[in-house]
Parts: C-alpha cells; structure tokens; sequence
DNA sequence: CGCCCACCCTGTATAGGGTGGGCGGTGCGATACT
C-alpha cells in the first residue's frame, strides 16, 4: 500500500479542497501508508488529523479511530460524513450511547465495507466481541487521537488506554498513528512503549506559541489568592477561561466573577450534561465572559479567539498546564496566560498522584494466572476476580510494567520464575517509581512557578526545545530579570543521554550557568549542581 | 497534603478560637430504576 507524495497532494486539494498539504503532513501519511507506525505531536489548528484522513482514504481497509470523548467522536464522524461528496467515505460511531439495534445497523455497515472510519472508545477495544469484529474487517489502520491520555489516563483512570497495543496484536496488527498536540519528551516515550510502536517515526514541532504572554503570580495566603485571581480575571481581554483544581471552587469563582459583572459559567464533571452542554455552546458563540471549569473542560475544543487562560492553581505537569493554557491565543493574536501559584497547592497534586499497589488485587491476579496452564485472556481474568474490571486492567498494567507480566497475542502470562513474593515486590516498586516519576513533574511545575529565568526557555526546555535567547514575551523578562536559561554546556547538550552514578540513566533537558536537569528513568527530573557534577564525576556521557 | 466545616469549648462578648473527620479530577460502560 503506497502513493506517491502527487497523489496525496491532489487527494488533500480533492477532498479537504487544500492548495498545499505541509511538508511533515505528507511525510507522516506516506510513512503510514508504507505501514511505518507514526507519532505526529503537532500543534491544534495545523492539520494533524488529516494525516489520518488522507491515510485512512487512500489505505485498502477501514481505518479504525481510537477517540477518548463520545462528544468528541461524533463531531470527527460528522465531520467525515460532510466530506463524503467528494471522497465517498463514511464514518460511524460505535459507543454506548447508540441504542442495541443502532450499534447493529452500525456493525451492518461497517461489514459490508461501506464504512471508510469506524470511530471506538478504547474500552469498547476491551470487549472480546467488538475486537473480532474489529479484526474481521481487516483494518488498514489504528489511529489513536488524543494519544497523550495514553500516558495521563493509560495508568490508572482508563487503564484501557495502555491496552490498545495488546488490542493491536489481536485485530490483524494494523499500522498506528498516533496524533497529539502537546508531548514531551518522557510522554512521547510513555506513548511509544505504551501503544507498542515498532520503530515509529516520529514528528515533533515546535511547541513555541509566541503570541501567548506567560506569566507567574505567587501568593502566601489562600484569601490572597482567591482576590487576586478574581480582581485579575476582571481586568482581563475577553473571553477566556479560568481553571481550578476542584468543583467547588470552578462555582465558588464563577460566582465570585458574576457578583463583579462578569457573564461567567462553572463548568465541571459534577453538574448534568444538559448544563455543561449549554455552557460549551455560550462560549463557543461567544456569549459568556469566563467559563471557570476543571480539567474536565478543553479537550477537542478549537476557538480561536481565546484571550486568557488563567490557573487559579498549579496542575500536575507542565504537560497537563501547557495543554490547558494552550487554549489561548489560537488565532495567533496577543493572548495572556497566567499562573497563580501557592507552594501548598503542591499537596493536592500529590494526592491525586498517588499511584499505591493493591496488594491483594495484585495477589488475586497472580494466583489466577498461575492456575492457568498457557495464556490467560484478561476478559476472563476480570470474571475471576471479584473486583471491578477497571482495578484488574490497572493491576495487569501494573504487573506488565513491573516485568512481572508478559502480554502476546494469545493472552496474559507469568514470566517465568515470577513467583507471588517476587511479583508483589515488583508491583510495589513500580508503583513507586511511577510517584517518584509524577512527583518529579510536580517538581518541574514549581520549577516553573519558581523560576527566575525566562519562563518561556523554561517551559520549551521541558518539551526538549532550546530558546535561544529570553523571549521577551513574559513576565519575568519584561521585569528584566531574566537570565538566560539555556547556555548549552560543551559537555553535556541538550536531549542527549547520561548515566548519573547512582540514579543511572538519564536524558539532558536543560543546562544553564550553574545547574543541570537531567530526566532519569527512574527518578524522574532532577536538578544538579553543575559544580558538583564536574567535581565528582557524577554524570558520564553515553 | 491542605482545605472546609461541624462541633465544642471558653465563659459570658450571643463571638472567637481550637480540633478532628471528611474530602479533593478526568469518562467510559453497564445497570437499575422511572
């Protein structure tokens, strides 16, 4: 299955009626097509679906799309459908909120080959029936959208994310693309090993938004917060969005803007659908002020004229802050994105982050595959035992992570000499690798708060990208303290791979005057004296 | 980890401060009920 780069050109002007198709765009379908998985981290706006579409049209089979949100879903398949005048294809949608009968007519069509993309939640991948209907239809491509919740969301709150490679292997092994907008280093890796990718080729551009101001407000006292957040959103450019951590204050400012003349609206995962849908459909027109909204608010939505997204708190990483504060500025014109940050907010964060193996989850799992001779499907390991099927996906991820595990096309299976003992240690200590790792994020989000250097080589820096110079685009350069952050040391350039004596192999994010991050597999981020590195020889180039 | 809130205590001010328990995000899908 190949075109030439001629043909995907005129296929994109044919279809989406574009006069030129970017050069990283072209590159990823005929990559795809050769049957080489691709990872494209490109920014909302610049056209990383079509990668899928384009491949998805020209490819002999379906093209099956992997999509986190139903809502999300049907505006992809709608939007699909509206094309379908100049391209013939089809798209449908199968989730839980088709009827029986619907999601019947649904399967109807996709087996008789009408449909060019059938669009599927990765927990209906989990269901064995929806897998070998999947994997009759021969599909020509799994496309993963949205392919960072591999990493946010594959570990524990939807643990069939990190199944969707298991879930290849079964349907035929159909080549991956997996999109997203924002990715650093460590969840481009988290997305590679965690879908399984052979040898994939990976796009990733700039993450620079320059238009967007960033700036840091840093409070001792709650009270003092919650003022200055209010009085600030008031003054602002509008519309935009304000984020919290929890629901209550997502109403608690929202009413707090209204009682100042703001037309503002509360949006969270606690209130009825009717209202959250009501709330979307005022800003996408463009009749409130602020929606204050937790992370339940963003994904899959593009409004370009967004003026500011302020953080009443911190968020868990830098990933999780620039996805959100990304929102702003879409249109390319000036937009202000500011954090206001309470060293003791860190706390909630680490409490959403805590990751704890369940040991007698893990001791459950264990003992059933031991009891099986040969591979064990998780289908039936769920029906084994008696908790929800959700903590059995979640351990089976955690004892694979941990080595304990091994997965094949057949099913799950002990590795050989793992015994309960051996297992629940392994579990154990991965569970704390991965706070270690998550509590290293939240390290590097303080940095950020914290840092006295330019915010923007700062937060580039932790996407692998080096800034030049100060970008005089924010708050700390425009007070003119900014040093500059990014003097690559000789020794030791940026994205390259150490080994650091005791926490042993590490990848180089920044380096400035005096101090060097480091990314390590096991620990996370760490911050070193460069001093200290020289003097004892703790970091050794690889 | 840090917050909010209900509750209690102090000791007469119908308030103010201290304490301990509970809670905190993201969505799918299946199920039970109108």
């Amino acid at each position: 299955m190949t075109a030439t780069t001629a043909e995907i050109h005129r296929l994109a002007h044919d279809v989406f009626g574009w006069d030129e198709l970017r050069p990283n765009q072209a590159e990823a379908v005929e990559a795809a097509l050769a049957g080489q998985d691709v990872l494209a981290v490109m920014p909302t706006g610049y056209g990383k679906s079509a990668i899928y579409q384009l491949a998805g049209i020209l490819a002999d089979g379906p093209c099956v799309v992997i999509s986190p949100l139903i809502a999300l879903q049907a505006d992809q398949r709608d939007g699909l459908n509206e094309l379908s005048g100049r391209a013939r294809t089809r798209a449908v949608a199968i989730n839980s909120s088709l009827s029986a009968r619907a999601q019947e007519r649904a399967w109807h069509a996709v087996e008789s080959g009408e449909v060019t993309f059938l669009f599927l939640t990765p927990e209906q991948l989990a269901k064995d029936e929806v897998l070998a209907r999947v994997r009759d239809v021969r599909p020509a491509f799994l496309t993963v959208d949205e392919a960072h919740c591999v990493s946010a969301w594959g570990h524990d709150f939807r643990p069939d994310y990190l199944r969707l490679g298991a879930a290849r292997l079964r349907m035929g092994s159909p080549t991956i693309i997996a999109l997203t907008a924002t990715a650093s280093t460590p969840v481009r890796q988290e997305i590679v090993e965690g879908l399984d990718l052979a040898d994939p080729l990976v796009i990733a551009l700039g993450f620079d938004r320059p238009n967007l101001h960033l700036a840091v407000e840093r409070h001792h006292e709650d009270s003092g917060k919650r003022d200055s957040v209010l009085e600030q959103v008031v003054g602002m450019p509008r519309p935009g969005l304000l984020y919290t951590a929890t629901r209550r204050d997502a109403e608690d400012y929202a009413a707090g803007l209204s009682k100042r003349g703001l037309t503002a609206r509360a949006y969270h995962a606690g209130q009825k659908a009717a209202d959250r849908d009501e709330t979307l459909h005022q800003f996408l027109d463009g009749d409130v002020d602020a929606v204050v909204a937790t992370s339940a608010f963003g994904m899959g939505i593009d409004k370009g004229d967004v003026r500011f997204v302020v953080h009443a708190d911190i968020t868990d990483s830098l990933d999780t802050y620039y996805q959100e504060a990304g929102r702003a500025g879409r249109d390319g014109r000036e937009a202000r994105v500011v954090l206001h940050y309470r060293s003791e907010d860190l706390g909630l964060r680490s409490f959403f982050n805590a990751h704890r193996a369940d040991q007698d989850v893990v001791a459950a799992v264990v003992r059933e595959l031991q009891r099986t001779d040969g591979p064990l499907r998780l289908t039936h390991l769920k029906r084994a035992v008696d908790v929800s099927a959700r903590r059995v996906t979640g351990t089976v991820n955690l004892l694979q992570a941990a080595g304990a595990v091994v997965s094949s096309r057949q099913g799950l299976t002990m590795v050989e000499g793992v015994g309960p003992k051996t297992a629940a240690r392994l579990a154990e200590e991965t569970a704390e690798r991965m706070e270690r790792i998550d509590g290293s994020r939240i390290e590097m989000m303080r940095g950020y708060a914290e840092t006295d250097g330019c915010r923007r080589q700062y937060l580039l820096s932790y996407f692998g990208e080096e800034l030049a110079d100060p970008c005089g685009h924010c708050d700390t350069c425009d007070a003119g303290t900014a040093e500059d952050l990014t003097h690559s040391d000789g020794q030791f350039a940026l994205q390259s791979d150490v080994v650091h004596r005791e926490w042993g192999a590490g990848l180089v994010m920044s380096v400035n005057d005096d101090r060097i991050t480091v990314l390590f597999e096991e620990q996370g981020y760490r911050t070193l004296s460069l001093e200290a590195v020289r003097e004892q020889g703790l970091l050794t180039r690889t």
